[in-house]
DNA sequence: GAGCAAACTTGCAGGGCGTGCAGTTATAGC
DNA sequence: GCTATAACTGCACGCCCTGCAAGTTTGCTC
């Protein structure tokens, strides 16, 4: 007996893959907003209510691996090896979040197109941003008065944001290289910067 | 001949200053979510159509300066005297900004009681953030692909936050002091960080 | 295989936000 | 005062999202 899931877990992740994928269609095709839950029902071949047992909001259907890209990161902050700092982990962690295939490419073009959205974005890295606060100030021994902890996570996400924009990559190999420079040169300059504030 | 506004103009003005005051009263009483639009409506004595002609959605009646300090940062940046950095022009415009008036702390608790909410705020900063991108990308004469400025930017908008957020300031003065102790601290911190770029 | 309990899906009703439109009311300039 | 313009209002509508009470499917046991 393999304990791999049954048919009921089986058809709950292929309805929710159909949502995500003929949602993303559509949006890519007529915009988000143009975009009801209704088609997206209907061409998933399920009723309006079904979607909302599967996602909390029609904008989670956008941004499906969120959550668990969270809590990837969680994982990875707090089984990081002996010695491995934050900045370590990270760098690790950013290079490998970074995909290039069609999905998200898709995504990107879509939320580009709508204000809305691009704001939406932002706003869900605020829980990566706290996980990594709490991760450097821990590094840090900081008080909770320090304000490096904070300086430091928002310019790391800054550049994460900046490397999986980047969407005139000719590869993704070149991709990988460019952001592994990027985060080269962010690494260096929050190195300078804790430098600069300890010499004071 | 006194060329104030006519009555037409105080009128709006004075609809929209209590539009904002007892959405304020009706957020802190009943939380942002427990709060209807017309339930505003009436506190206002408006109808609830008539909301919508003085703000697009329910959230800028809680954002109703962020517009405001958005032109502000815009005008203090691109009329900064001869020879002042954007970092100059931000020490500054972060020290006026910072209020402790009670619309503000009010609006600070509405916002901490609601998981949404401390989103959108996070997503409202972004324009800010961009004019600050701007502003440090000329300073810098940086390249399309030259991440400083935005790593400048973003750490810059992380400290802002941050001393916009501390509650717990026994008072204004001793928060105005703080805040500058820190703002000096990212100075430090950034001027460090720059260092260690252009020496690599 | 029949039956049962649990999980999943569905339709329905409804509340809240936000918009377009048309009619009424108030203001400004002559 | 009279008129053109701006503002307010009510109405209807579409959409998102939720609770609830069915109906349906799945997994398990006998």
């Amino acid at each position: 007996m393999e304990a791999g899931p049954g048919l009921r877990e089986r058809k709950k992740q292929k309805t929710r893959d159909t949502i995500i994928r003929v949602a993303l269609e559509l949006f890519a095709e007529r915009g988000y907003e143009g975009t009801t839950i209704a088609e997206i029902a209907e061409a998933a071949e399920v009723s309006p209510r079904t979607i909302f047992s599967y996602f909390p909001s029609k904008e989670d259907i956008l941004f499906y691996d969120m959550t668990e890209t969270q809590d990837r990161l969680a994982r990875a902050l707090s089984e990081r090896p002996e010695g491995a700092t934050t900045l370590d982990v990270l760098r690790g962690f950013i290079i490998g979040t970074l995909t290039r295939d069609h999905a998200h490419r898709m995504r990107h073009c879509i939320i580009s197109d709508d204000e809305g959205l691009q704001r939406s974005k932002r706003a869900r890295f605020a829980p990566l941003e706290r996980l990594v606060v709490a991760s450097i100030a821990q590094d840090l021994q900081a008080g909770p008065d320090d304000i490096r902890p904070q300086i430091v996570a928002a310019a790391l996400m800054a550049a994460f944001a900046a490397v999986s924009d980047d969407d005139e990559a000719p590869s993704e190999a070149y991709s990988q290289e460019h952001a592994l420079a990027v985060i080269e040169d962010v690494l260096s300059f929050l190195r300078g910067g804790l430098q600069a504030l300890r010499e004071r």
